[in-house]
DNA sequence: GTCTATATTTTGATAGAC
DNA sequence: GTCTATCAAAATATAGAC
């Protein structure tokens, strides 16, 4: 039979997953060049001709993995906001839910490091929608605690930044950190998730301040 | 006349220049696997049979990227630390070197992030070495520092993290912020990069305040 | 829907003339 | 030292039997 214009996705269930797993997999460890669209059959127990099937191509299925990475990840974001809370538990709570979701999906730092790097080559409209979504929620929980005088202005962008960038190195550093430890000066293995999470809350609570605690807001400080 | 098994590293000057920034691009653009030995030939107005004459392999004159590019970085961070001056600003001008290098070297951010991202598979011994000064230089002025009692205790490796982190994926993210633009609900094109500079020099400060300022310490808060 | 076998293209690398 | 021509090995994708 031909292959369908649009395939018809009733592709098993647990094949489904296993070929997404696969293919997430090796997409994180070797980038999109990288990988081996025989090597994700494989390890999928798929036939490569049945991947060829369901997916139009080796970017198709990419970029149905970059849709459910980055989905996943502004579920647990807008799921984080809607617990509701003070604006600086809210922004703990931002940059717990981000972890988290390194945590549960391990493939996804990695892969948006790469595609940042790639310059977004293969983020299509809808993956942008989804960062949106990640960065709106970011953006009201900024303006909630400016209202509030408890956070100084800043490009929501600019926090962004400072938050994730740390949260997706350090997951990602761990096999770089193995072979760095014999030249290491100091203990670079044992570090518990935990210190980054909290270096980044404490990194960006302080840099949010409005003033130095306790003290008078400078009237010259403002500016326009 | 045969490849020579170490071949003599008289390519002209120029050509050599051109060929490892040529490199440089193509490997940072599209990663190891991504980039083709042809490209890098033509873009950098050489022979792919004299490129294959100097450099044994693909990987090796990937290899000879990582060399120069941390190398450089290495340098920069180096030559900051020996300038001198109180530890906080010694840690604003370690921040500064990276960004610098950064600005230098516009290809090493990406360069580093998909390294990281490939688990440091093409780092052989003589980069980490080069990893390794920038490590050691932290580590002194953050023990520096905490000699002086104006910093607090703090793993190197996670001060690193929440120091490089932002500044390499902003570098990187203009491309992606181009394709973000119009979907941004606040401006992200015109961020000017002292701005990262600034943000990460306070989020670091403060984060590394050993008290709240103007308090004496809470004996309590020791541990261990 | 699933598999085997194969077409086609790309690409890292080299032989050999000059 | 430099170039042309080319090989050999992947690797993406598909045709066609069942």
């Amino acid at each position: 039979m031909r292959k369908p214009a649009t395939p018809r996705r009733d592709l098993p269930a647990d094949s489904r997953t296993r070929l997404l797993a696969a293919a997430a997999q090796e997409f994180a460890a070797r980038g999109f060049d990288g990988a081996k669209v025989d090597r994700i059959a494989a390890r999928a127990r798929i036939n490569k001709a049945m991947l060829y099937y369901h997916f139009a191509s080796k970017a198709a299925l990419y970029r149905e993995i970059l849709r459910d990475v980055f989905g996943g990840v502004a579920d647990l974001v807008e799921a984080a906001r809607l617990a509701g809370g003070a604006p600086d538990a809210q922004l703990r709570s931002f940059i717990a839910a981000i972890a988290g979701g390194a945590a549960t999906r391990p493939h996804f730092p990695a892969i948006w490091l790469r595609e940042m790097g790639e310059g977004g080559r293969h983020l299509d409209e809808s993956v942008i929608l989804e960062l949106r979504r990640v960065m709106v929620v970011l953006g009201r929980i900024l303006a909630d605690g400016q209202q509030a005088g408890v956070f100084r202005a800043i490009n929501p962008f600019v926090a962004q930044i400072g938050i994730v960038a740390p949260l997706l190195l350090f997951n990602v550093s761990r096999p770089v950190r193995e072979r760095f430890r014999q030249h290491a000066p100091f203990p670079v293995m044992d570090i518990p998730p935990s210190a980054i999470i909290d270096h980044v809350q404490t990194m960006t609570l302080a840099a949010l301040a409005p003033e130095r605690p306790g003290r008078a807001p400078l009237t010259s400080r403002r500016r326009r």
